[in-house]
DNA sequence: AACGGATTGCTAAATTTTAAGCACTGCTGT
DNA sequence: ACAGCAGTGCTTAAAATTTAGCAATCCGTT
């Protein structure tokens, strides 16, 4: 799923090359179709092969994502996580200026 | 893992209790002794039972794992992470002055 | 000390997953 | 048109997972 979700579809192939220890080509194939089975993705013909696409829109994936990692993993604090996040990976002066810029936000929905 | 992680430690008969869809507990049982076999967890005897702690600390993990979903939702982008935590969840005035900090702080260093 | 409840150790069977292989179909380049 | 490559459909076998069950052990209570 996290293949699919990070290239937007996937063939079997997509997802065999882009697995850091993969399985069988074979084993790919019927993941795919039991994902399909199990209501995850769809997939359409596109010329010979099965493109998959998620059923779940990104957008809405990845909010759940995040919620279960914030539950799983900082008690559901969104702050503490906001935080790792921020003292993870250096973010650029004009990506302060957005999340500035939603904080204030934020601030002025608050009141 | 999510259980073992949300609570801290757990035995078999709290992972059940836990999990939303949960398989019998004979396989709550299998799995727990498979996930330590991988490494995943240690346990030591507590009475009767045997209570299950991740081998990689907390810390360490909710790293990986929020770095994992921006990688895979959000193309990597944290700043675009960062704004759906903030547009998600309604963080309260002292919790936005928290973070307020940590973006002056990340301004400073970045000078 | 003895009982009952909870939990582990272990075994065995059913089900699912993983894997390989091959015939068939679709596409591409000559 | 057709040869060659890629990809699917399907079958079969091996390996792993899931599950139930029962004896043995540990703990708390009487």
């Amino acid at each position: 799923m996290d293949v699919v979700y990070q290239r937007g579809q996937a063939s079997a192939a997509d997802v065999l090359d882009a697995l850091p220890d993969p399985p069988s080509y074979s084993t790919v194939r019927a993941l795919l179709r039991v994902l399909e089975e199990k209501g995850h993705l769809r997939h359409r013909r596109e010329g010979a092969r099965y493109v998959f696409r998620p059923t779940v829109p990104r957008e809405t994936a990845r909010r759940s994502a995040l919620a279960r990692v914030v539950r799983t993993f900082f008690d559901g604090s969104t702050q503490a996580a906001v935080a790792t996040l921020l003292d993870e990976s250096s973010l650029s002066p004009a990506d302060l200026d957005r999340l500035q810029a939603l904080i204030d936000r934020a601030r002025q929905e608050g009141r």
